[in-house]
DNA sequence: CAAAATCCATTGGTATACATACAAGTTTGT
DNA sequence: ACAAACTTGTATGTATACCAATGGATTTTG
């Protein structure tokens, strides 16, 4: 057997290394199965999308940064999602006044319209992703989640 | 207040919307967080990579497609991976005798030893993931997540 | 007040990730 | 045995996602 004094030798660590019960392949295919159900019940905008979306109807007016913040995207990233967004003439930008370094967004009216009658949708979503568990496991499963965060 | 009789008018489930509590949105961060873990740890390969190179050493020896459907990759995906470890020489491929369509793959000696010298770390990536839970919140993650697959 | 440090948007590069389409090879149903 | 259905690898296109670098604007500091 191995040796007690070190933790694990490389190639026993290795022998021992089951990919399908790590956190990271578990967490990529719950995920999986989550994109699979919002493209479902939202086709007109993906997930991302659909969060840039909401933030901004729920904050109003921010930079282009800022909105990346509250939806955890970086810069570049953020950037893409707003070029589809304002193609498709639901996001709206303009300089910003006080700071010229900033791009001021907000929801057209089409955007508004968008969010409201998709946000049903969104909160089916939600509950269909968490359906395989009963409704104690739901909430400690979004207890816990957040804690990782 | 909201009727009772419908479920949720459009605006009302718009009002009601918070996206730092759903799911997708939590998944994701806590994802970022999983991949931010895992860059810190092994520079050498991607997540996905890594995941490929395990499978593949676990499995010794299957077609490109074989691989991707145990590593949860569709076929455009695996394929792009592939290609980048063998750029590495990690994964050495040639044609199967008994299927001409198949490219047979199999970890190169480097591949192994990559892998070997690489699997305490996937250890600690784990551990590091979830250590804001304590032992026993993260028994149940882990168990809800697969639940959720 | 001027220099340093920050912040902003943009760009370029790399890497997933999936849909779709395609050609070549294999298996099935009849 | 032979056409239909399927599988495999490949290619293309779109959409995240992040890093690093850049240039312009603003704030902080010395």
């Amino acid at each position: 057997m191995t040796s007690k004094t070190s933790p694990l030798s490389p190639s026993d660590a290795a022998a021992g290394y089951c990919l399908d019960t790590q956190v990271g392949f578990l967490m990529r295919r719950a995920n999986q199965r989550h994109l699979a159900v919002f493209a479902e019940e939202i086709s007109d905008l993906t997930p991302t999308q659909f969060a840039a979306l909401a933030k901004l109807c729920e904050l109003g007016a921010v930079s282009q940064n800022a909105l990346g913040r509250a939806t955890a995207m970086d810069g570049a990233t953020i950037k893409g999602v707003i070029d589809r967004l304002r193609t498709k003439s639901l996001v709206a930008s303009s300089p910003d006044p006080n700071d010229q370094r900033c791009l001021l967004l907000k929801p057209t009216a089409a955007g508004w319209d968008l969010f409201e009658s998709v946000a049903p949708a969104a909160h089916q979503i939600t509950k269909d992703t968490l359906a395989p568990l009963n409704e104690a496991e739901q909430t400690i499963f979004l207890l816990l989640l957040e804690k990782l965060t």
